[in-house]
DNA sequence: ATTATATACGATTATATTTGTCGTATATAG
DNA sequence: CTATATACGACAAATATAATCGTATATAAT
């Protein structure tokens, strides 16, 4: 249980990537190849990333990403829900129900445990954790 | 992603559940019938519990579960350790190898992530979140 | 002693989620 | 005009989680 998923192990590569390689632009295959990852769902992370300008993306043959100034600056939370939805280790933090109808006596440590790992995310940037 | 699984979720009901009956023995089909959660899941997620003493576990007819002393005490990566094993948002964190073996370049970054996370856990006790 | 009821524990099945693939459209450099 | 890149939705495979089943053991009550 709470492990990230594959597509945002993915963005981090190559996002990484892509910071190591400023000057020139990025093809989804380039890093595909170079780590392993198989190229359709590279390419659908790295658009989700492309639609939130963490980075940038140019069509056509020579066409490639390029990283923004923006991802510095991006939080974690950003990140992850940007890629996978809001940040929940429950569901019921932001549905409107709960999941046990009647009696639930979960509801507060079930906020404060995700309060807690939301505050985290929020202050940590992509920056820190590269360092 | 980041999601908690049912047996913790299970777990929290219980705990919270004998904590505010400490008088009585509470049997599994007590706890199971109360809030709609599947006898056989709850029944070897509070034996885990024992066996790590969070409660304390009685066996026979008019058996059943009671909270101990441990409880307020436990941190949030004990309780979610005894139940789900190591704490890691992936893999890697804690086995010998990566998973992207020629060049990986987010041993750092996912380190970091994890870092703060058991971190985080490690200072949140149970008596933290029930308040 | 016998019975009923509780915990203890391993093996198996069902379900849900995640991961990966396929097919098609669009943009653009050469 | 063509080759190569991103863009996007639908589908299939693989994996992880949840739930069930079957059996053993302890013990209170009769
Ligand atoms: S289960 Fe989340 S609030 Fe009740
Ligand atoms: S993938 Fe975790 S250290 Fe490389």
């Amino acid at each position: 249980m709470l492990k990230i998923t594959k597509r945002v192990e993915y963005a981090l590569i190559a996002i990484r990537h892509l910071q190591e390689n400023q000057d020139v632009l990025v093809s989804v295959s380039d890093i595909s190849t170079a780590y392993g990852i198989p190229k359709e769902i590279l390419a659908k992370t790295l658009q989700k990333l492309a639609s939130s300008n963490i980075v940038k993306s140019y069509k056509g043959p020579t066409g490639g990403y390029k990283a923004t100034k923006k991802i510095a600056k991006t939080t974690l939370n950003d990140f992850f829900e940007i890629l996978e939805g809001p940040t929940a280790i429950m569901d019921c933090y932001f549905q409107d129900g709960c999941d046990h109808l009647n009696s639930c006596n979960i509801r507060t440590p079930i906020n404060k445990i995700n309060d807690s790992i939301r505050n985290l995310f929020n202050n940590l940037t992509l920056a820190d954790i590269s360092q």
